[in-house]
RNA sequence: GCCAGCGUAGCUCAGCUGGAAGAGCAGCUGAUUUGUAAUCAGCAGGUCAUGGGUUCGAAUCCCUUCGCUGGCUCCA
């Protein structure tokens, strides 16, 4: 340690002299040595470090217990070298990727000559026990960076090596634990002791450093929480996410189904599916029509010339389908943008219809990577509820204000709470950085107008133009990303859009592209996994399935379909020759809100006896102030039943 | 595309180290007329994803193709 002091500030008054370089180690076994069992970092002068790394100037020091923020980080980062430290042994030619800490938990990618399986994680857990159960002490020590290369050279860590050297510091840190080490930069535990609560998920590929061109390595995922009910709590959620799989529940519900050896990356809807998908669509149109927006239709596939002009073919070819006809090439429109700018240009525009606002559930069909399809969330073919607003520049910051407030009832509709996020201009752009400034300072008054918070992220953008990105959570925490407004400066400029001013001249529009539920197929797969298949009532397939409890009944339960019918209530009766028990069952499984089961009481009191899917029994209601109930529950979009 | 796992009846799955393709649910037929989460009996249903190989013999072992599932930069 070196001759100079360094002073320690524990608060505003009160502080400790140290050798420079010492250690939150040092610090509580000479100072506070009743926090030995409790502290697993530090924070100085509020930068997370761990209780191995030197101090070497005066500093402001928190302790950092375990479960405290920041703890987490610690604990998996550890444990993911404990797990690096256990496939070691097991598979001794193993060499080491990465192994950083992800949301949840953490991962470690290793090159190792066998293959490995889920079957291995048991072995592999069980070994990682075993270092925890030892109680291994962890070490910190530094090389300087050539000696650090000569070294994890020497140990055959080549990938390690490649890291070391896209380093530019001039000392690099490594860690060591037992015979295990490893270059690191932390933080981690004072042993492997504290790390119990954790188990491996699954074993995938990953190339190294996610490019295709470099080898794979295999990744082995793991979960981890400071406190045992943290990791059950998650370990619930998973299995919750799993019960919910739209996959599973589309086909139990029979809402629609997939065929990949006939259209791989497509959906089939059944008629239920199609009754929610409409339902989505007409609330959306709805929406759309009080704010003043026209719907359009525009062609399916569409000339080559076209992509050409707007930038596609350039910049997205590679996600496109093509077809020849008559010696004439023809794309299958990945967007509808294009087909907007042709009716757009199909007269002469004034200024007085600006903005003028084109709506269109309009089909699109992307090619995606075999590996990537996944039911209903990454399709090929999907409806995307697009729209174009053309304006003047004045009137972006209102248009944007606008679009912002629509996505705000439509996610609400749902109950859905959302985050905004900014993209800015990526690497594969069109047109100068002047405009994209320009674009990206409109986007950014409109969402500061909004008083909600945002998140920037740069580089993400479209090549035409910088957008905000909105994010859904769902009911059980998940986010997803749904709608998108782009604000395109471009697209006008290559297709020489023009309007005539007051001023009789001609003036160049600017386009917002937008989509609020993004792709039908994907929210639809969204609000499945979120309501679990029990859709609020406006939505579901089936509001009210009767249930007659013998023959005699059946003239009754028709009447009663027939009269809830013409109500526009979507009704199914269950005429089967089944016990009543059986009955509620399967409609209780189908997730329908509301059972009416009539029997001999029912027919002769004009009543319907009222079941709710979450099993509460209503007992017998008159049949029209049952309907008057339901009516005014779908006619609101109500989230919950009348009855509760 | 790449890595790993998987593919048996409409659905959920059993089928061991190779030795005659099974169950439950759903479907159909009949009995039963049922009061809030499964009435009983019978019948029918399969080129074991595909093509090839090993073998006296393959759902099972090996290879090909197709498909599905989980992943494929939250950087030491």
């Amino acid at each position: 340690m070196g001759g100079l002091d360094v002073k320690i500030w524990f608060s505003q008054d009160d502080f400790k002299e140290y050798g420079e370089g010492i250690t939150g180690k040092e610090i509580i076994k000479r100072d506070f040595p009743e926090l030995s069992k409790e502290v697993v970092g530090l924070k100085v002068n509020n930068e997370l470090i761990d209780l191995h790394t030197p101090i070497k100037k005066d500093s402001r020091i928190e302790f950092v217990r375990l479960g405290d923020k920041g703890s987490e980080e610690i604990y998996r980062h550890t444990l993911s070298h404990v797990m690096a430290q256990a496939v070691k042994r097991l598979f001794p030619d193993t060499k080491l990727g990465i192994g950083p800490t992800i949301e949840n938990g953490f991962y470690y990618d290793f090159d190792i000559p066998d293959r490995i399986s889920d079957d291995d994680l048991p072995r592999i857990e069980e070994e990682m026990k075993k270092i925890v159960d030892a109680d291994l002490e962890i070490e910190r020590f530094e090389l300087p960076r050539n000696k650090a290369i000569e070294k994890l050279r020497e140990m055959g860590e080549i990938y390690k090596v490649k890291l070391v050297e896209d380093i530019n510091d001039d000392v690099v840190s490594f860690y060591k634990q037992g015979d295990f080490i490893d270059l690191c930069k932390g933080p981690h535990m004072p042993s492997t002791g504290w790390i119990k609560n954790f188990k491996l998920l699954n074993v995938s590929g990953a190339y190294w450093r996610g490019d295709e061109r470099n080898p794979m390595l295999q990744r082995i995922y793991a979960t981890a929480f400071v406190t045992k009910s943290a990791l059950e709590e998650y370990l619930k959620v998973m299995e919750e996410a799993r019960k919910r799989d739209h996959r599973k529940l589309g086909t139990q519900l029979d809402l629609y189904s997939f065929h990949p050896d006939v259209a791989p990356g497509m959906v089939f809807f059944h008629p239920k599916g199609l009754v929610v998908k409409n339902e989505l669509i007409r609330v959306w149109r709805d929406k759309h029509h009080e704010k003043g927006y026209q719907e359009i239709q525009t062609p399916l596939i569409l000339n080559e010339s076209l992509w050409r002009r707007s930038g596609h073919w350039d910049h997205y070819k590679n996600n496109m389908y093509f077809s020849k006809i008559d010696n004439a090439t023809y794309a299958v429109k990945p967007m509808n943008c294009p087909g907007h700018i042709i009716i757009y240009k199909s007269k002469m525009r004034s200024y007085r219809e600006l903005p003028i606002k084109f709506s269109e559930l309009g089909i699109v069909h992307r090619y995606e990577k075999g590996g990537v399809l996944h039911g209903l969330m990454r399709v090929r073919g999907f409806t995307q509820d697009d729209a174009h607003v053309f304006c003047t520049e004045e009137q972006i910051k209102e248009q944007i204000i606008e679009i912002i407030e629509i996505i705000d009832y439509l996610y609400g509709l749902f109950g859905f709470s959302y985050n905004m996020e900014l993209s800015t201009m990526p690497e594969d752009h069109m047109g100068d950085e002047k405009t994209w400034d320009k674009a990206t300072v409109e986007l950014k008054a409109a969402l500061n107008s909004t008083g909600k918070e945002y998140v920037i992220n740069e580089g993400e953008g479209a090549f035409y133009g910088p957008k905000i990105d909105f994010h859904i959570k769902d009911s059980i925490g998940r986010l997803w990303q749904c709608g998108t407004i782009q604000l395109d400066f471009l697209m006008p400029e290559r297709f020489e859009l023009t309007y005539i001013g007051a001023d009789n001249k001609e003036h160049r529009p600017v386009m917002i592209h937008r989509a609020l539920y993004g792709s039908l197929e994907r929210f639809m797969g969204i609000l499945v996994e979120h309501f679990g298949g029990a859709f609020p009532t406006w939505l579901a397939p089936i509001q009210v399935k009767i249930l007659p409890i013998a023959d005699r009944h059946f003239e009754y339960a028709r009447a009663v379909a027939s009269k809830l019918d013409s109500e526009r209530i979507r009704v199914e009766v269950d005429a089967r020759d089944r016990k009543t028990s059986y009955k509620v069952r399967e409609a209780q499984i189908e997730k329908v809100p509301y059972m009416a089961i009539i029997g001999d009481r029912e027919v002769s009191n004009n009543t319907i006896a009222i079941r709710l899917r979450s099993g509460k029994d209503i007992g017998p209601q008159p049949l029209d102030s049952f309907i008057n109930k339901i009516k005014e529950e779908i006619e609101t979009l109500s989230l919950t039943s009348a009855y509760e």
